[in-house]
Order: structure tokens, then sequence, then C-alpha cells
DNA sequence: AGGTCGGCCTGGCAGC
DNA sequence: TGCTGCCAGGCCGACC
């Protein structure tokens, strides 16, 4: 489940790999990718293109283009990008190829492969023709990054205020904070000793504060460690991340809390799989049960 | 309008 | 052993 720390090493990683090389070839193996766009269509408007850049808004991947187009890509649950991946992977939906820089010693330089390998084929990719658009969009779907200066403790108490769905899903809300999944929704609650049920707007301005902490804490331990590898992340050389061996509550039912030695529990809210300590998370209400 | 839920999709695994 | 069926979940659209 990429989310903004795995999301972060993928671009970290590919970035200078890609920058300032061509699209040479481009096959788009899965018509779900680009729709409701033609792949056709898609891979006309890309070959050709020099990448200015690439870089990452909440969980999206932005490929910025000489001509001002915009590709932006969600990678969803499953998908990967591998560069110059050997062998062939499975479950292949989209294949890159990338010349060197344009200029007169182009054609000395060899070509190289970004593929999009995504088993489920949730992910997804769209095509802005300029930053006016771009920007529209995010704007309408993404509330601020976290580790940008808009994301405050004010911002917080506000985006929360009177809500009373549980503040896990206001975490999961990519319009209250952008690239908080739930790995790192169940890290942050636990880092913030809030429970992930309690309703948003009753938190406490004293529990914002360590929410607020929570999140950046969680996001940057998780990329310090380039991302957690569950099941299908892979860094764009095949390599696992190590942040799955970090977690503290998240997918940990039954072992110990790390801070109370309490046995983590396992429940669903807002629809999600949800891990957190009853020792250092109490519930909203004392319940007897 | 805020909140919840189902659909998308398939690999993996529990259970019979 | 082999099959069935259910779960995982980011996001969006439908619905209450």
């Amino acid at each position: 489940m990429p989310e903004l720390p795995e999301v972060e090493t993928i671009v970290r990683q590919l970035a200078p790999l890609v920058a300032g090389r061509t699209l040479a070839t481009v096959e788009i193996l899965d018509g779900r990718w680009s729709a409701p766009l033609p792949p056709v269509a898609l891979a006309k408007a890309l070959v050709g293109r020099r990448v200015e850049q690439l870089r990452r808004r909440g969980k999206y991947i932005v490929w910025e283009f000489d001509d001002g187009h915009y590709l932006v890509q969600h990678l969803r649950m499953t998908a990967v990008l591998l560069y110059d991946p050997v062998p062939d992977p499975p479950h292949v939906r989209v294949r890159l190829t990338l010349s060197g820089p344009s200029g007169s010693n182009a054609r000395r330089l060899p070509a190289h492969t970004v593929v999009v390998c995504d088993p489920r084929r949730f992910g997804t990719a769209e095509l802005f023709d300029s930053a006016a658009a771009l920007e529209r969009s995010f704007a309408a779907r993404l509330g601020p990054e976290p580790f940008a200066d808009a994301f405050t403790v004010a911002y917080l108490k506000r985006a929360v205020r009177a809500r009373t769905r549980p503040i896990k899903a206001a975490l999961l809300d990519q319009r209250v904070v952008a690239g908080v999944g739930n790995i790192y929704a169940d890290e942050a609650l636990f880092r913030a000793s809030v429970h992930p049920a309690r309703r948003a707007g009753q938190l406490s301005a004293r529990q914002c504060e360590s929410l607020h902490a929570g999140v950046l804490e969680a996001l940057q331990a998780g990329i310090d460690a380039r991302g957690a590898s569950i099941d299908d992340f892979r860094h764009v050389d095949g390599v696992r991340g190590s942040f799955q061996d970090r977690f503290l509550v998240h997918r940990r039912a039954g072992q110990p809390c790390p801070r109370c030695g309490a046995a983590v529990i396992k429940t669903v809210v807002a629809g999600r799989g949800t891990y957190y300590c009853p020792g250092c998370q109490p519930p909203p209400r004392a319940r007897r049960n």
C-alpha cells in the first residue's frame, strides 16, 4: 500500500534516473491505466517528450514534461515502478523506454526502461495540459502536504472541528492531509496516544498537538526506513523497504505494545483494519464487555 | 452536506 | 490435496 513514505522513496530514487531523458516508446498494455483516455491517445501524447522532473504530491507521482504536460500517476494498492528490471517481471501494465538527454550524442547513450507492475490493476494515470489544470485538480482533492508550512496544529484543529466521524477516518481523508494511509494513520494515532475510533471533533487541544506530531514522526520514520513492504511494495530496483519491521502497532495484533506491553488489538474503524494499544490509546468511553 | 458503504481487482490463504 | 470463498484496501461515486 504505497502511502506518502513509499511514494517519496520511489520518487527520490527514480527522479535522477529519468530527469532530462526523453520517452522513446510508451507501451500501455492495460486500458484501465489511462482510462477514460484511450491508451493510444496517452501514448501518443507522451512519446518524444522530455522528462523535466519527477515529484510527489500526496500519494501521487507527477511526471512533468517539456511541453507543459503533466502525467499524474497513482499506485493505489499494488502498483510498483521498476527501473531496468531483470528478468521481465509479472503483471507489467506499462512499459516506458527512455533515451539519453536530447543532444548530439543522445543515440550513444543506452536506453533504459521503466515498467509499471500492478497485479490488481488499481493503479491509474491522468494527463494534464497545464500547471493550472493540475493545481485545480489537486486543490479539489488534496489537503496540505504534511511537511509543508500549511500543515500546522491550528490547521489540524480546524480541519477536525465539530466532525463526528472517527479521527482515523479524518486522517485517511486526503483533503484533511495528503499522503496518510492505513499504516501511517495507525502509527500516528499510537504515537499520539489517541484511540482511532474517537470522534474527530472530540479531540482535546493537547491531543491535536500530539496527533500533529505523531503524523509527522510516523511519516518521517517511514521515509527514513525507505517505506514499508508488507507484500507488494518494492523500490525501483526491486529491493524491499524496511519500515514493516519497525511498526509499533500496525499488523501487530496480539503482540506486546512497545510502550506498555499490553497486547495490541485489531479492530475495524472506518471500514479498515485498524491496530491500536488498549493501554496507551484508551477508548472514547469506558466500556465494560 | 457530512458520513457510510459498495465496487474496482486478484493473489494469497483459511477452511472444509 | 484441491477447491471455494473471503479478505486486503485507496479512492470514487452512489446513497442516506
